[in-house]
DNA sequence: TCGGTGGTTTACGCAGTGTCAAGTCATCAT
DNA sequence: ATGATGACTTGACACTGCGTAAACCACCGA
């Protein structure tokens, strides 16, 4: 494909397109057209349909672009390596409230397409889905180590956590409301350690403090 | 072209264009166009611009127009005319679940059209505001009462019910993962309750249900 | 030398918003 | 009756942005 030397980029094509994308779509206050992405890759409009066939195809490869590019999975392993299930929760707040503040110029575009474009709202669901699904995992963990209020069941905690820690209410507290990144963690793990979570038993079977 | 009497509309133009560009909204998938709900209406696309001015005035006005064909004063008056705080917020996820379903269509065409449109996302705002100002007064009176977990102030507790029964989580629960109304009411009332209320306190003045 | 790869340019079609100018037609005051 | 006014219409046009098509060009490897 690519490597060195061909005689426009020296970097691949496909490449500096998404990377020009994302840099336009964070510095930009609005969405932008594929001409401006075009001509900040130094590339014509025709060449974002050969690479990904219209709008959506570009902005579903860019999430996976950036993904990649922040350390996804570098990410993942700090979280889903933690030693019990109720760390592995307090880090996901953590790292999500993170990783959302740095896609959240990405997120709303995508968010906002959803409406009238078919592919691009399926794009976003499966990622989606896929957090949904690592969730169900943590609380089944959390349920598993006795950590589980009773009051749930560990697929209701899942959905909750999940609805909780998404962009839209993250971006609702810290950009509109305006808090900071710090109170965010700190308050939506009080917030569901508070209404999910059992004080931990420190011998055996001691009862409630 | 329509009725008998008045040279043309029986009903007010202004209200008639309202009420079919709520209909459009509500039935077709994706956002109608002024062409589509001018047509509709019985009346020529330019009218539209004539009363609203421009999209934006229009779905503007919208939110107005649904707000009072679907009660939100009686509404309103349930909600804070409860006995208690606890009550007015028990009340206020019960009928936000409801209302917000009514609307949910229309709600997803003003936050995606926010993103590149000023004057609709000055729209919403202003909504969302006022609806923020009256949950500080419901948590207020909440910790008035005594009933407030001591964990969190009121303006924190106000900020996280109203970012929790916003559209976006009610839209994702209901929507996307699945739950009924009745079973969204319930457990984000569960999900409140737990995190953020005391248990009542018998020996003083005992104003519970 | 040839063909494929990966681009390029130029051009057009289409939808949808927003604007402009001129015209129709009831109603109301004079 | 006259003429002004307000509400609405028709028709044309500019502009933006997406998507498609066709022809061309430079380089590379066989």
């Amino acid at each position: 494909m690519s490597s060195s030397s061909s005689h426009y980029g020296d970097i691949d094509t496909r490449q500096r397109i998404l990377a020009e994308a994302w840099d336009l779509l964070e510095e930009k206050g609005s969405e932008p057209t594929l001409a401006e992405i075009a001509e900040k890759a130094g590339v014509s409009r025709q060449t974002i349909y050969l690479h990904f066939g219209d709008r959506s195809g570009l902005f579903v490869a860019l999430v996976d672009y950036v993904d990649v590019s922040l350390g996804s999975e570098k990410l993942r392993s700090y979280v889903f390596g933690a030693p019990t299930g109720v760390e592995t929760l307090r880090r996901w707040i953590e790292t999500m409230s993170w990783y959302t503040g740095k896609i959240d110029r990405m997120t709303q575009v995508l968010e906002a397409g959803q409406y009238d474009d078919k592919a691009l709202a399926a794009g976003w669901r499966n990622r989606m889905n896929r957090r949904q699904a690592l969730l169900l995992g943590v609380t089944e963990r959390i349920a598993g180590e006795g950590r589980l209020a009773n009051d749930w069941t560990p697929a209701e905690a899942a959905d909750l956590v999940y609805t909780v820690t998404m962009p839209g209410p993250w971006r609702e507290l810290t950009r509109e409301i305006g808090w900071t990144e710090d109170q965010y963690k700190e308050r939506i793990w009080k917030l569901l350690e508070l209404s999910m979570l059992t004080v931990p038993l420190e011998g055996h079977h001691s009862e409630i403090v």
